[in-house]
DNA sequence: GGATGATCATAT
DNA sequence: ATATGATCATCC
């Protein structure tokens, strides 16, 4: 998609476009933007995230960078119900597999990524369309020093076990805010990874989620 | 009903 | 081909 809208000049003009927002349908959002939505979220299930950054003026790249580089600020829609539980888990980056330097966790891109969210919350029926969910009150957030602590040992304990080459045996159990599950066009998909015997073996394609109890804490804390 | 593992579309 | 944007589909 091309931008259209230049880039906030600062987290306050963000916050001031995201709030703009509050209350517009995906449609009207889409139709404002020129954009024809899929008839089925199944062939659109990104849409949404799209449309926010394209109209909050993100610069609009596929890095591992936060959507507002100039900002460190991050963009993340997130599908509530109508009472802002969050109805689905969060995508935050791809899992690195054949990992093996000593990187400390604020230098990971899981932090980069999750050290300053804009959320933007889709009030979502799920038995209806997507044209007619609904754009919530943006929160910009960050972690507190609580939140950090746990999501450093999760992100620790994961990559442990990726350095010690133990990839099938990664589970989406594992972590408390932080899990690690499949993110890949299917599961023939195949990505490099290092097995114990520090060898290069084909494994599946993985990315860090931030679970669901976790993204409900941070949308009521802060919204009540 | 909620969580896990699987999947779909697009940009680069 | 891989990363980002996510939600779907099935199992418990």
């Amino acid at each position: 998609m091309t931008r259209i809208v230049q880039p906030p000049e600062s987290s306050i003009e963000l916050l001031t476009r995201a709030y703009a927002l509050a209350g517009v349908t995906i449609l009207e959002l889409a139709e404002s933007l020129g954009v024809i939505l899929p008839h089925k979220l199944l062939h659109g299930k990104g849409i949404t995230g799209q449309l926010l950054e394209q109209c909050l003026g993100a610069t609009a790249q596929s890095k591992a960078q936060p959507d507002f580089v100039h900002l460190g600020i991050e963009l993340k829609t997130i599908p509530v119900n109508s009472l802002g539980k969050p109805l689905e888990s969060t995508y935050v980056c791809t899992t690195p597999l054949t990992y093996s330097a000593n990187i400390q966790f604020e230098e990971s891109v899981v932090y980069q990524k999750i050290r300053h969210v804009l959320w933007v919350p889709i009030i979502t029926d799920k038995k209806k369309s997507l044209s007619n969910r609904r754009i919530g009150t943006a929160l910009l957030w960050q972690p507190t020093p609580d939140d950090l602590a746990i999501l450093r040992t999760d992100w620790e304990e994961h990559m442990e076990q990726i350095m010690l080459g133990d990839l099938e045996k990664i589970t989406a159990h594992q972590g408390v805010y932080l899990q690690i599950r499949p993110k890949a066009a299917n599961s023939r998909a195949r990505r490099l990874g290092i097995n114990s015997d520090g060898n290069l073996i084909t494994t599946l394609p993985r990315g860090f989620y931030l679970r669901p109890q976790f993204t409900q804490m941070i949308l009521q804390k802060n919204y009540w």
